[in-house]
DNA sequence: CGAGATGATTGAAC
DNA sequence: GTTCAATCATCTCG
């Protein structure tokens, strides 16, 4: 109200004699030497017209109307108003020019972003958002964890949902308040001076106040994600020790390529999958592993044993198989008929640890390349197995040769250059099982 | 309930 | 990206 009073208080003092708003007015010129009577009864229609105007709000409705007719149908209402239209709009841009162009709020653009991310705004993906994804992949096969996973999606879903049930009715209100000023302001406009600038500007000016609603709405949003987040996230870390099955599987690689204990990428998958487990599990236990073992060897002597003796067996078996493979066959048939896919490599690394268990020259190399080779290790092993079995308690049949002087592994290429250990084309303890 | 075992996480190094 | 090392958090067992 300030704006307009003090926008009709300079019409009438000042501006309304100058020449810029006489001219803007329209009005004929007052004819030469009549000025004086003349001008004062415009003045005074003016006046009257203004006074009326501004007493509008004071009076009853049905006055105010009576006084808006007289005025709309008054003979100065066009020029008055084409008037008061020009100097608004001047006033107006000048004023608010400025702060038209306002940046996007970097909080709310966060707010979206993380919101998009989490797939709570944007296309629904399935139920799936980029966080239950991660998660899945996390959590892997494990029962427990699918049924936290689904528990969380069933939770964000609902937040989803809550989240555009809001947006929408924000959006609605917000369509139907602007509407409903708009028409407001268009009405107005046949009795004060609106431009249609000006209607934008309101306009403006209640969806910023809507998107600022908005904004609480994607924030409270945004929280309850992140709270779910970390329950979610603190659940996931809720550990179940993996099955004794896993476990062996597990230890029973790692001890049979305790020379190389970096299973490569197919490795972890295999493993992974005969434990029913993850790969990034598999590469925890085989981090977990190495550390606890390099840390404690003497500890872990007997499991190491122990599983040397059980990759021993397996492995001749398997080599027993292949020979007699070999002899019905043909001479040059690999090891095909192994009852596990890491038999043969597993016995290849057995091979090798028992190889210098006894200072032998016995080149695993050869174990691959030969049958007959494999023959005599095969006897070699077997009888070193018996041994195992009777002295059990006594010496110790494995020995933690693999590891260097600076408590790394002999065998292995840089682990962290090399994603997975290569080896020369007659190592024995190949990685990949084919 | 406490100690040890064990899977997961984190940060640094490469 | 992987691995190591330290650490956390939980499980298991006596």
């Amino acid at each position: 109200m300030d704006d307009q009073s003090r926008m009709l208080q300079t019409l009438a003092g000042v501006n309304l004699a100058g020449h810029s708003v006489q001219g803007g007015m329209a009005l004929p010129p007052p004819p030469h030497g009549h000025e004086g009577a003349d001008g004062d009864g415009r003045k005074q229609d003016i006046g009257d017209i203004l006074h009326q105007i501004m007493t509008i709000t004071d009076q009853s409705l049905d006055e105010a109307q009576a006084k808006k007719h007289a005025l709309n149908c008054h003979r100065m209402k066009p020029a008055l108003f084409s008037v008061l239209c020009e100097i608004k709009e001047k006033t107006g841009l000048s004023i608010r020019g400025a702060q038209e162009e306002d940046p996007p709020d970097p909080q709310l653009m966060r707010l979206d972003n993380m919101l998009l991310a989490e797939g709570v705004s944007g296309p629904e993906k399935g139920g799936g958002s980029a966080a239950a994804a991660a998660a899945a992949a996390a959590s892997g096969g494990s029962s427990d964890n699918s049924i936290e996973h689904s528990d969380y999606r069933a939770k964000l879903t609902q937040i989803r949902q809550i989240y555009h049930t809001e947006l929408e009715k924000y959006e609605q209100a917000c369509n139907e308040f602007t509407t409903h000023v708009m028409n407001l302001l268009r009405e107005q406009s046949r009795t004060r001076p609106i431009s249609p600038k000006e209607i934008e500007r309101m306009v403006g000016i209640i969806h910023r106040k809507f998107s600022s609603i908005q904004m609480q709405l994607k924030q409270s949003t945004c929280e309850a994600v992140m709270i779910l987040r970390s329950r979610f996230l603190d659940a996931r870390r809720k550990r179940r020790n993996f099955s004794k099955q896993a476990t062996e599987i597990l230890n029973e690689y790692f001890y049979s390529h305790l020379s190389n204990p970096y299973p490569s990428e197919e490795a972890k998958e295999e493993l992974a999958k005969k434990c029913s487990i993850t790969v990034s599990q598999v590469s925890n236990w085989f981090g977990n592993k190495r550390i606890r073992y390099k840390k404690n060897i003497g500890k872990f002597q007997e499991e190491a044993n122990l599983y040397a003796a059980k990759t021993a067996v397996t492995a001749a078996h398997a080599v027993a198989a292949a020979v007699q493979n070999n002899q019905t066959n043909s001479p040059t048939t690999p090891n095909s008929g192994s009852s596990g896919s890491f038999n043969l490599p597993n016995s290849g690394d057995m091979f090798m640890n028992m190889q210098n268990l006894n200072g032998d020259s016995y080149q695993g190399s050869q174990v691959g390349a030969n049958v007959q080779s494999q023959v005599d290790t095969l006897r070699h092993v077997i009888n070193q197995t018996g041994g195992y079995s009777d002295g059990l308690g006594g010496n110790s049949l494995y020995s933690p040769h693999n590891l260097n002087a600076n408590g790394g592994w002999q065998d292995a290429t840089t682990p962290s250059s090399v994603t997975s250990p290569t080896e020369g084309p007659g190592s024995v303890h190949s990685d990949t099982s084919n």
